[in-house]
DNA sequence: ACAACGTATCTACACTGTAGACCTTAGACG
DNA sequence: CGTCTAAGGTCTACAGTGTAGATACGTTGT
């Protein structure tokens, strides 16, 4: 083996008769859809839903779609690109709450939307708070971005002004990012045991050096992801409402 | 250097590594130092700092230490180990707020320790967010949960419960690791233009769609992180006062 | 001296992303 | 009808990855 490869010199015409499908079968044209952009996405956030993002390789899709691994990179020239393409596509159906409401149930009903879809995908929530960070505002995809335009509007509408809703935002998005990546996280180590602080794996902490922590075993055990969501939400809201316009009544504090 | 195919043909050469310019103790090659897990993950650590995730490979890291590749699975049983060190790592340096103030400005201490350490190690900063998640409380090496154990105690000594205590340590450090993302992230896409608009890339979007975004692109363009943290710590620390033991009857603002 | 043992190295392998050349097909145009 | 063009699809190849298994090395205990 190991013959170094001179470029261009073997020209071996190749039949090519490997027929693993029936090409012939013109007359079934179900499996034969033109491979779009689209499908080529859906087809990798199903996988990466199905069996988490190691298993996304450009084999394995390709292999999942019936194509040559080749055929993907004209639809994601790169695996940047695929991974952009799959945040985009969830962040596509993310569900906007409709107007006809106060703000602050708007932007509590935004957040356990948000919620539930990251949820619906958890291995994506990976992605969906790293990616983002790679690509500056003017060179996401706009449906990455609606989002956020449309949590502006919600909060100017409200009365805030553009900068205050920016901020908002961060600090908004922040929470709830933190929220997602404490709830998506491993907490049962031993699924068996009934005691929790040995189902949460906490017996292994020092108890010296960590009383609290082992002593929230029972809390930890019957976390309930709404109520946490909630409880910080109520935090975020208070603090919000606190520079309200609307509630110069109280005074701001310098 | 140049790859070859043949095997086993120059080798058995190699008495002492090969004195690459080890940046660490560049000096004679007598210098056998035992190479403990602590500097094979320093080096790991150096090494993302200046160059990036990508470039910490297993075969680059042991080029950096002047060693085989294989030497370091003694050290990092596998790929996931290393980064989990490295988290480990950079949490270590981690400076805890020491005692002697109120509770509010020992939260906001400590969030601003951590953003700095965050601002030092900016690539280790997606690792710091997603790593834990993989890894319940229980197997998480102390030095990672001591930052966690010490916000409990503050929280728990200034006079909520252990469990209020944990909620509001997930909502802070959501925060936090929000702000961390937001302020990591590249805006600037033309660094040459003057005008915010185009420098930050934002007339790309359509401007029907996203007139909030755009119109903050001054804002966007002076972006100050530390004022934006304290802002956000405006925000949830008025949202935890509010509901502090002490502040029974007294309401919040005031 | 010999054996034992932790440490370090070599070789090999399966798998990854991707470049570049090649083939196939559909339509445009004479 | 035949030919041209271009986009879509495929093949082969290659450099680079993590890692298993066997092998060499260096120190130490007896």
């Amino acid at each position: 083996m190991t013959t170094k490869s001179t470029p261009g010199s073997d020209t071996t015409a190749r039949p090519s008769g490997q027929a693993d499908r029936s090409t012939d079968d013109a007359a079934a044209p179900t499996e034969r859809v033109p491979l779009t952009r689209q499908r080529v996405l859906a087809t990798a956030l199903r996988l990466v839903d199905a069996e988490g993002l190691d298993a996304l390789t450009r084999r394995r899709l390709a292999r999942e779609l019936g194509r040559d691994v080749m055929t993907l990179y004209r639809y994601a020239p790169d695996q940047a690109a695929l991974l952009d393409g799959i945040v985009e596509l969830v962040l596509d159906e993310l569900e906007l709450p409709d107007e006809g409401q106060d703000w602050q149930t708007r932007l509590r009903r935004s957040a356990h939307n948000f919620r539930r879809l990251a949820l619906a995908h958890p291995h994506v929530v990976n992605l969906l708070l790293t990616r983002p960070v790679a690509t500056a505002f003017g060179l996401r995809p706009p449906a990455t971005l609606r989002p956020l335009e449309h949590f502006l509007e919600l909060l100017t509408t409200a009365g805030f002004s553009a900068v205050e809703a920016m901020r908002i935002h961060r600090a908004f998005v922040g929470f709830l990012y933190g929220h997602l990546l404490a709830e998506l996280q491993d907490t049962v180590v031993n699924p068996d045991e009934t005691e929790d602080l040995l189902r949460l794996g906490l017996h292994q902490l020092p108890p010296r050096q960590f009383p609290i922590l082992r002593s929230l075993a029972p809390d930890l055990a019957d976390y309930d992801g709404v109520r946490e969501l909630d409880f910080g939400l109520d935090l975020l809201l208070a603090g919000i409402t606190a520079i309200h316009p609307d509630s110069t009544s109280e005074g701001k504090a310098g």
